[in-house]
DNA sequence: CCGTTCATGTAAAGAGTTACATGATTCG
DNA sequence: CGAATCATGTAACTCTTTACATGAACGG
């Protein structure tokens, strides 16, 4: 139920379209929360019946049209009630750790496989991330700095400092995994010099 | 469709009901992969129609009734191909730290209590983690101990070292995000502090 | 006989993924 | 006129959650 917040969370700051939520989605909370097209077009009409946001439909050329969402105050108030709510906490649903209890099952190279594509899939990732801390500490990001213009002096620095520990949050989490699976490499290589070193005679 | 590979991987070692799966599911793979009994039966169900497992129905009493699963050779291909395929990563969908970005919305006890429930979260999970650790080095765990007699003498350690590595990494895990937590309400404190002490004039 | 454990599910709804589908405007 | 971008969805499917539902065997 998430994905309704975030799409509320960059709203608020001003009207946008499900065009441009979606560009903005991807460039910034989607680094955190993940949605197509397909998912976010369907939620807004959502959010619109149930009076959380408001569209003025424009007509763009002849047949061309537009739909630009603002949030109500029932909205603002959803958004609110969300952040002071407590989070529910899914189950760990981690496949990558389960499979990885279960390497002795594949050939070393597949092993070896896997770890490698766990660090290049973390890599990726913090490098989105660190990415984005650098447009949050440049104030190059566009969300943000929009949000700042709304934003009261004094509230400025909590609003950039809740952001930064967010994505340093993330960053952090994508180097223990990427640690963890040089690690693993670091395993593979033990297990293949004992087999190969000593062997079973 | 992880679940299907997470049951087979227990099944693998030796027959179970859906009753006694359920339960060493939730004592060791379910750690990382959570599934609700209401899940396991109809996956159970369909593994059974894909030919993946075949069922031996047991009676009990007078009307009392078990299914008693066993793996077939197709469903240990199945389990097999999928250890060596690619892993394919979901994309990353954070609610705790989507939410943390926008902290400045509520009140600092709000975002305190927060925080603290994250490191409450992360902890418990962390014990988990951790028992299951113990019980993978002591040889308690009965899953693992059964596994062991069929396997091969020389493959033991790589066994047990893949399933002590995947639970670090997950500890790491919790570790990483109890440390964030932390963070979090140090940086409340230095906010507090900020306009406590300093004021706005 | 009563509580615990064993035992197996169904039904409905919600969340997310993937593929498909369409067309307008704008810039060169 | 063609390509890129703007713009908005639907349909089908899979996965997951939550709530509901039932009853037998066994130990005391």
């Amino acid at each position: 139920m998430s994905l309704r917040y975030a799409l509320l969370a960059i709203l608020r700051v001003g009207p946008l379209s499900g065009y441009e939520l979606q560009k903005q989605f991807s460039q910034s909370v989607g680094h955190v929360w993940h949605a197509p097209d397909s998912q976010i077009y369907p939620e807004l009409r959502k959010m619109e019946q149930d009076g959380l946001i408001e569209a003025e439909e424009q007509i763009r050329g002849e047949r061309g049209r537009r739909r630009l969402y603002h949030v109500t105050d029932a909205g603002d108030r959803a958004f609110l009630d969300w952040m002071n709510s407590p989070m529910d906490y899914q189950r760990v649903r981690d496949p990558a750790h389960l499979r990885a209890a279960y390497l002795e099952t594949v050939s070393p190279d597949v092993a070896r496989e896997f770890f490698r594509a766990h660090i290049e899939q973390w890599e990726r990732e913090l490098e989105q991330w660190r990415g984005e801390l650098a447009r949050i500490e440049s104030l190059t990001n566009p969300i943000l700095v929009r949000r700042l213009q709304v934003t009261a002096d004094e509230d400025r620095d909590a609003t950039i400092a809740f952001k930064l520990l967010a994505y340093e949050g993330l960053v952090e989490h994508a180097l223990t995994e990427t640690a963890w699976g040089r690690r693993g490499l670091e395993l593979l290589d033990r297990l293949s010099r004992r087999d190969g070193g000593a062997g079973s005679g």
